[in-house]
DNA sequence: AGAAAAGCTGTAAACGCTTGCATCATCACC
DNA sequence: GGTGATGATGCAAGCGTTTACAGCTTTTCT
């Protein structure tokens, strides 16, 4: 970036207006004649003037920009949520800064207020988990949060998300009607709230309602993980299994796959977060279709309500899933 | 955003200092006594001084963002590359500005002028194509530019990619080895730098030399897109072809399994760029294995000198590539 | 026709910071 | 002790916009 070629002060001297009535047409103010706004815009087109949006976000306080938040968009369940994000924002004429938090709190304190320093208007926030730190920075700059496929436990800011009690509820049920009896759970960090909250309540009410043993396993975050876990499945003789995130499943599957194991003959596979990945895998994945790309959408179009000083009447959004019987499950075939 | 709480005013106030002061310790000049300096910090950190980044933007001509343009994100090659590109900017405490074109030229235009008005200091551009307008628009701002994981005809701009001629050629090679003799070509545009200038010449190179026949596919964009392509493999009794994408290539893969074929046996099957995908699905794919993150790290670097005002030795930079044989040639194993 | 209202345009003060230049105090050196 | 050089600080002019406010025209209405 170097000094601005050609400035609001040029097309004015041009059209032989002053600067304001150029700002004027640049922004759509009506109150310009319209002779007027065609002369400017005419010596606009000439000079190919571009508005500086750094001195516009200066001057008017608002930078039609906004922060997105995740962990890391190589993970495709955030992808897809900014996917929607995007398009919405795009939409809307905003702008998007990346952020991502790889789970390290050190650094997230400092990416956040980077983030905000720059002024964005809103933003967008898309993990497992929402440190006092900071809320206290969006808090003190009184910014518009929403969060995306992703709930807090303080239900201080809107979110998009899906009723995961009640999904996860589902895909046990559906196990345990094909006669699975020793039902897991595999999630990642136990203290995240959408596991704290939703994920670990409902399958603990599961096992006890149907009088099932517990066994919860912890996943750290790559497809060998999910393989290397699998070891510990079979020696607990798990017969079913819902895997959070879909790439864990896979690598679940594998592992069984190569140790001999049907699926779903013996281990049946549901995975909660459906991407491209369940869908392209063989045998396809039973999984919880949760609609990111709309989530993210309707996230973003909540954030612009937001920005734009709009009250929202609901701020705990839940969008309907789907459960996708594909073949991890029985009686269906390959999709 | 509202108007700023604390400015660099109120710090000069407390600290008894002049703006320019305060100024001086936030960029770390040395021309600041200690003493001075460890009094303004004190009243920084009592304030929560942040520095506006906006008005520092106008100011000294750097916003320290930089735009990142991918056609799309949920494509995991362009989330891989990301992630080298995003962590060294963050590294040099850079923020980035995400642009999705998805190939739609009209706003292309659009999206490219937006993000220039922002003024960043830099782009990387990744897409398989480079339009006219665009490189105007980048020469009007004298924006510095950089290709990751691309390559443009013109080579007007540094770019980091692999050989994509040797790659492939070797892979045609591998298959040729194994005995296929029927091999294809499967690849989005053919007008893209990438396929006219090195994948089509390489494979009409390759069938030339070997005196075999011609089968050049073209894909859309999605898995089913893959599925669907396989038919006419088949009619045409391709025995061996290599897929752009990993995701088309899975497309490809599970239709020939589903008509009943072996892979690699009745079909061998390489994709030219692997992702996650390519090692999670069964049987694994044989894959050309481009080093996503690291050209997404030193196009990132090769940016940050660029717009340091450092000229750099090397334009076209080709990073070494690996031809990982999996399950889908000969003679290996699933992996 | 005259007054009030409405429409259009210009003036100038922000917005919050950086930075060249001037100023003044210190210090070293012979 | 005078002379530069050096270091620390302040002053003030930008950076390129937006936006009250004021003022001038034109229109509308009686």
């Amino acid at each position: 970036m170097h000094k601005q070629d050609v400035t609001i002060y040029d097309v004015a001297r041009e059209a032989k207006v002053s600067m304001a009535t150029v700002s004027r047409v640049v922004n759509g103010n009506s109150n310009v004649r319209e002779e007027t706004r065609q002369r400017v815009m005419d010596v606009i087109n000439r000079l190919h003037y571009q508005p500086n949006a750094v001195a516009q976000g200066l001057a008017s306080t608002r930078t039609t920009t906004v922060g997105l938040v995740a962990p890391d968009l190589t993970n495709l369940y955030f992808a897809e949520l900014s996917k929607g994000i995007d398009d919405i924002a795009h939409l809307y004429k905003y702008n998007i800064i990346i952020t991502s938090i790889e789970n390290q709190l050190i650094n997230e304190s400092q990416a956040i207020q980077s983030l905000l320093n720059k002024q964005v208007d809103g933003v967008i926030y898309m993990s497992n988990e929402l440190p006092d730190s900071t809320v206290e920075a969006f808090e003190r700059t009184n910014t518009p949060v929403v969060l995306a496929g992703t709930v807090d436990s303080r239900q201080q800011y809107p979110s998009v998300a899906i009723d995961y009690k009640k999904a996860d509820t589902e895909a046990f049920n559906t196990m345990l009607n094909d006669g699975k009896k020793r039902l897991a759970l595999v999630v990642g960090n136990e203290d995240a709230s959408i596991n704290h909250d939703y994920r670990l309540p409902a399958y603990e009410e599961f096992v006890a309602a149907h009088q099932l043993s517990s066994h919860v396993y912890h996943e750290r975050r790559d497809y060998s993980d999910g393989y290397n876990l699998y070891a510990q499945l079979q020696r607990d003789q798990i017969d079913g299994v819902l895997v959070t995130r879909d790439l864990i499943a896979c690598g679940i599957m594998s592992a069984a796959l190569d140790a001999g194991q049907k699926v779903p003959g013996d281990l049946e596979i549901i995975t909660a977060s459906a991407t491209q990945l369940a869908s392209v895998v063989r045998p396809s994945l039973t999984a919880v279709k949760q609609p990111l790309y709309d989530m993210g959408a309707v996230a973003m179009r909540l954030l612009t309500k937001l920005m734009n000083g709009e009250k929202i009447e609901e701020k705990q959004i839940q969008l309907p899933y789907e459960l996708m019987k594909k073949a991890t499950t029985a009686n269906k075939s390959a999709g």
